[in-house]
DNA sequence: TGCAATGTAAAACGAACGTTTTACATATGC
DNA sequence: GCATATGTAAAACGTTCGTTTTACATTGCA
């Protein structure tokens, strides 16, 4: 059941652009260059593949905002959706398509979800250097969650109006 | 091409719940209580059925918005979502679902998010009783897509949160 | 009374779905 | 040199997909 990069990012890729379940068994393998029995020894099912998608991503995502700033944090964003482009969060929106009902998908989501809030609460707090009141903990998770769906229409001067409210929260919190 | 209420309203809710691509026909037959040739006769394809429901989901999301200030944009996001629980945006999900390659969902998608921007930007120019920053109306409209998609996984709160930092965002543009 | 129109029920369409299996090739380690 | 593992190619599994068609019942209007 190891997963080669090879196979989940071609994986990653298709379930991105096209949706989970658009997205066939066969135009898997074919992107991953590999047969259908491989790929089913290596990933299990196509629940399981997702998964395996979005953890991989968790962790991407994650590292790139690795900051210690607000504005860093959207400025990360917006490196985010330069290089990968705005079509809103793999995460809800794989959950959305299969209705929350599959538990490899439904589990890695609000792990996912978790975890970003934690790393949002652990940036406002280095950025203010003191322990944050958990309303703008909240104010600037809605704002990534928006930065990143209004991108899809707005492109990336969704990410900047973001950025610019956070700022004026974030200022304000410190007075 | 006269589409029933019972069709449509049916539709609406099992693409809400379940997506687009996993809702079949059977499906939307059983529930709108009538044989696949009527239905194709009234709704044409899948893909119209869908187009049929963002339209009808516009108009009625639309009508659920038509306030005169912030504070009142987010209390009836908050209905909303009392009412229709928190999936995220129905148009964003299944533009996303389709990978934008089905144009009657593509364009009725376009449709509703230039409409809700301009209402949007309505709202906030009869909050100030004065033409607003294009920037504040991104900002108030990135806080609607940010609590519509941060409610999945936080609540309600999410949208308390928005209504908070766009109070904190118009007080600042009025002073 | 009778002709369109409109409906239902159900079978059929070919294609595609996720998954498993069969048959065979190629390496690796003892 | 021979088992063991791991791979490919391709067919087959039964199911479901969106859509069309066939056959028949009901209705409303001339």
């Amino acid at each position: 059941m190891n997963l080669t990069p090879r196979l989940v990012d071609a994986a990653e890729r298709l379930f991105d652009r096209h949706g989970y379940m658009a997205t066939g068994m066969d135009q898997l393998t074919r992107a991953a260059g590999m047969s259908s029995r491989t790929l089913y020894k290596h990933a299990g099912s196509k629940a399981q593949l997702m998964a395996a998608v979005l953890a991989e991503r968790d962790r991407r995502f994650l590292r790139q905002i690795e900051v210690s700033s607000v504005e860093a944090l959207f400025a990360a964003l917006a490196g985010w959706i330069r290089d990968e482009g705005a079509r809103g969060c793999l995460f809800l929106r794989s959950r959305a398509e299969t209705g929350g009902d599959i538990p490899e998908i439904a589990d890695a989501v609000a792990a996912h979800k978790t975890a970003l809030r934690q790393r949002v609460a652990g940036i406002v707090a280095a950025d203010l250097g003191a322990a944050p009141d958990p309303l703008l903990v909240d104010q600037v998770l809605v704002l990534v969650e928006g930065a990143t769906h209004a991108a899809v229409t707005l492109g990336p001067e969704a990410v900047e109006a973001a950025r610019s409210a956070a700022t004026v929260l974030v200022a304000q919190a410190r007075a």
